[in-house]
DNA sequence: TTGAAAGCGCTAACAC
DNA sequence: GTGTTAGCGCTTTCAA
């Protein structure tokens, strides 16, 4: 019977210790547990006085409701799932670090909090989603790499798990909400900005046709470039996504085509270009202009600077928290989706002309 | 009372609805609940068979132990608390995405979740933390930034919450474990290569005194051109971590003092002094060699590649989780520390000469 | 407007 | 080795 010696005032700023309950601030404001419970979460409920009462309670002892009780009770988590995608070459992705702080900030003006994880088997779709769900760890999942037809998208969608995506759905009758960067308008803008300063013979330099996503920026380019008559003929090249894979792209691209410009799928791919001009004894920016994609950190501490389609992450997180609270709330929305348009985020590689 | 329409077969892997519970687990394997907490967290307490007949059930409902339930009862969450520093100029930390998926993985084998959240307001230092842990969302901490002697180390010390700091202690006599990288001797051995390349006139290009890190990193500088008998005084230069001040730095050093190499405390600062090289003609790793610190994309994708001291995050992460565990089972192992060595990258930069 | 009772799903003690 | 009892802290009926 010696583990319950108080120290002598109950309501003093103790450090750590036990956390008090909702019993206790109930005894301090002289009010049943009920009534605190209802200050809140209901608190229009109660009087003016009454309310005041129990807050000052809530204030002296520095109660905050206990989560997994709440969370046993109500069924709910508020918690956001996140899984992480593998680190490629030990290269950090430039958006991930964007996109999550974003959708932190989103996540808790919303009441949530972002709960990470990674999947244990790369094969399993299910991996890591399913006991999260299975053990009501999470309410809901974002989903971040369904663009490119992966399998855990249509695996959560099966399984009823309430979930949005960073992407376009993979198939036309996706009944989930999503969020997505048009791409193609984006290098489109880049494109048009080649064009007014004159250039004409303006290169793509991206990914293998699988990728949806490169697809859709490849689009960008070659219905600018139709648009404006220019020719897109023998002036674009595919490979990974690799500052290697843009050397070659562009040292072939120059022999057979003589571009000035290079438009890229991202700015790895335009790294490599920026390699070979260097290579070539070629200025960038003076001699043939480059852009990139993601403008990541890369360029914007290239010297002069890279030229690149900035995405609206912060929105895209934004858009994600509320279709995700919608989802969460009624049983409704399904089917929405919603495109935001990327900047253009002009620098060196495309002024000196 | 028409919403309880049950489907057929209960033990059909039903998707999503109501998730079985333990005591449906002890039904269908015709043992009592508490036999099935057993079989879960006391797997030796079982007899062999009745063990196997409570994990063929666990697997034919899909069972997954409920959270809420389970945090409600032993009081702790298993989820470790990370607060994302603020994006500074909209630029992605070059170590954060690396750091966050290292803790994640090392979590995870750990048995524990990330939880990540940033601080509503940056002039509380209890900002986010306080809450989390009075409502047990947490079970402790993962803290980055103390090399700056924040506030926040020295509160969270103070309120007895459990916590591991990425970055040495405030003050010599901290409390909590902790684990740091040792940028000196990073800086050190970028140093000992400039030395075996023949450069002999080789300047730092730092950050402000007042940063422990920044002195960390010069130190190793330092001691190695004195260790060699060659120059330090007049070679050094200090600034804010832009590329701006890289470049005004290097502005300065060139005119006055003709150094053949630069240290950088960051590849941010290298990027600065890469772009000033190129504005006087100057030919990175041919004519002026260069040193980076993060290893970031950056250095990665620059053309020739940016020679940069690289941190081991992987086991950095590792490091945290393991003394966390210790932290969280005993309450001993307080006041130790891990120092581990990074690891220089070289590329292009310090190399062509 | 406030209070009393019940129970969410789990595990720590103890009895069998 | 297995079952019984109790209760973690909260919110949702319902009654006063």
């Amino acid at each position: 019977m010696r583990e319950a010696e108080q120290p002598h005032g109950a309501a003093e700023p103790t450090t750590a210790s036990v956390p008090p309950t909702l019993a206790d601030v109930a005894a301090l404001a002289g009010v049943s547990r009920q009534t605190v419970s209802n200050a809140l979460n209901n608190p229009a409920l109660l009087r003016a006085d009454t309310l005041e009462r129990v807050r000052s309670a809530i204030a002296e002892l520095g109660y905050s409701p206990n989560r997994a009780a709440r969370n046993l009770r109500t069924r709910a988590s508020r918690l956001i799932g996140l899984r992480l995608t593998a680190v490629v070459d030990e290269t950090a992705n430039p958006t991930t670090d964007r996109f999550v702080h974003s959708l932190v900030q989103a996540s808790r003006e919303a009441g949530y909090h972002v709960l990470l994880f990674d999947g244990d088997d790369p094969d399993d779709p299910a991996s890591g989603y399913d006991a999260l769900v299975r053990s009501t760890a999470v309410d809901a999942f974002v989903v971040t790499d369904t663009f490119r037809g992966n399998p855990q998208a249509a695996h959560l969608e099966a399984s009823g798990v309430p979930f949005v995506a960073f992407g376009r759905p993979w198939k036309p009758a996706a009944l989930h909400p999503w969020v997505d960067v048009d791409g193609g308008a984006g290098v489109a803008a880049a494109t048009r900005h080649l064009v007014e300063r004159r250039h004409t013979r303006i290169a793509w330099v991206g990914w293998r046709a699988q990728s949806h996503l490169g697809e859709d920026r490849r689009d960008g380019w070659a219905r600018t470039l139709r648009e404006r008559g220019l020719p897109v003929e023998g002036l674009a090249a595919r490979g990974d996504d690799t500052p290697a894979s843009g050397y070659a792209a562009a040292s072939a691209l120059l022999d057979s085509a003589a571009p000035t410009a290079f438009v890229c799928a991202s700015d790895t791919l335009a790294a490599g270009v920026l390699d070979l001009l260097r290579d070539r004894g070629l200025g960038a920016g003076r001699d043939v202009a480059v852009v990139g994609f993601d403008d990541s950190p890369f360029a914007q501490l290239l010297p002069g600077g890279l030229t690149s389609v900035r995405q609206p992450l912060e929105d895209v997180a934004v858009h994600l928290v509320a279709q995700l609270g919608e989802l969460l709330a009624r049983r409704a929305p399904y089917g929405t989706g919603t495109l935001l348009e990327p900047r253009l985020v002009v620098r060196g590689s495309t002024l000196t002309r």
